[in-house]
DNA sequence: AGCTGTGAACATATTCACAGCC
DNA sequence: GGCTGTGAATATGTTCACAGCT
């Protein structure tokens, strides 16, 4: 499955569960318009999860909901690791979108000893020292990095050493991991950049 | 510029200023080390800015940023709101990388009047009804969506009204604006999705 | 010798446009 | 008539590989 239908099956899914269900049954073109894609990408990105439209009809809702899902692996439970407890890690542990979606935060970890113990959204702040054990308790997958920059590669290295495979950085730094561990980076700065580029060239 | 070059601008920006300062000049292939992409690339991306590397010896640092900076837009300064005084735009008001930057956080806004008057970061969130007059006052160009799903059409709509030109969504929900108007959308859900998908590829 | 800048080759992604089915 | 699924055409992005300069 091409990198760009990847990126786009979470967008589909979540338009999808914010449709009304007046009808059972949504069209390409008006998966599109809620996207904000177009409709020949719509059937495209589909058609890689098999031929499950119906022409004349569209796609059943529910049924595509369950295929997006099952190529996510949103069926299965992946416990995360949240490391920094700070105002963007406490946001992220209180995400909403984690109930239907198999995501779990399993802990909440900062190196600050203020912080360990307070609540984070039902959360106890752990110690970072308690990172690799809890990591290979619950079998996490994913580490999500929200501390400050400069002790992103280390808990990159920490997560990574303890097996988890997938990292979320938000911190604005490159980390370097592993060939075989995966990394999206996330960072505020980098967006607003890209936004002003494009400002400048419309004025 | 190719889209995909500009995505990468501020990456090479943010290595360049998080190098060491032991030499002025930096090569295609160090940069390349560090950014986590190619030296082609890197050299591809450059060119678009203009040939100012040295053969044999490298691109200048101080004037390559410069050069990005310039590109970015970020020799002027950019005024921004953020709504939504949760946690995460607590984070994003609280966010380090604003000072070098151009970027500069003019209001905090929340629509619970339990939080107006709060201190976040030396900002005193404010209510939304002061949004428009606010924007119009300061020549907000770029606003940051943080608010519950909920709201975030809403509060688009009264962005984009008050003449607002780029949008930064985090709400995870995807907003409708007018033809002329930039929207970036950040989503949790949707990176954590990606990597899990990646992740039972792997298994 | 070392490194840039860049055409040419290749790979990926998007869009078009229409046959095929309901 | 409406809508999917998909080859073909196009556009965008990446990599190669090397001439050209210091």
């Amino acid at each position: 499955m091409p990198k760009a239908t990847v990126a786009r099956l979470p967008l589909y899914l979540q338009c999808l569960e914010l449709m009304p269900e007046t009808s059972s049954t949504v069209s390409s073109a008006a998966l599109a318009d809620v996207a904000r894609v177009t409709s020949a990408k719509v059937r495209k990105d589909l058609s890689y999860l098999g031929s499950h439209g119906v022409r004349g009809v569209g796609y059943d809702k529910d049924q595509l909901c369950l295929l997006i899902r099952r190529e996510l692996g949103l069926t299965q439970d992946w416990p995360v690791v949240i490391v920094g407890a700070g105002n963007l890690g406490s946001a992220l542990a209180n995400y909403g979108g984690f109930g239907s979606s198999g995501y779990r935060v399993v802990g909440v970890y900062d190196a600050d000893a203020e912080k360990v113990g307070n609540r984070v959204d039902g959360h106890q702040v752990r110690a970072v020292d308690d990172l690799e054990a809890d990591v290979e308790r619950h079998g996490v997958a994913i580490g999500i990095i929200t501390t400050p920059s400069s002790a992103a590669q280390e808990t990159a290295d920490r997560l990574t050493a303890a097996g988890v495979g997938s990292i979320l950085n938000f911190a604005p730094v490159v980390v370097r991991v592993p060939a075989d561990v995966r990394v999206r980076h996330v960072d505020l700065a980098t967006e607003l950049q890209i936004l002003s580029y494009y400002s400048v060239q419309s004025q």
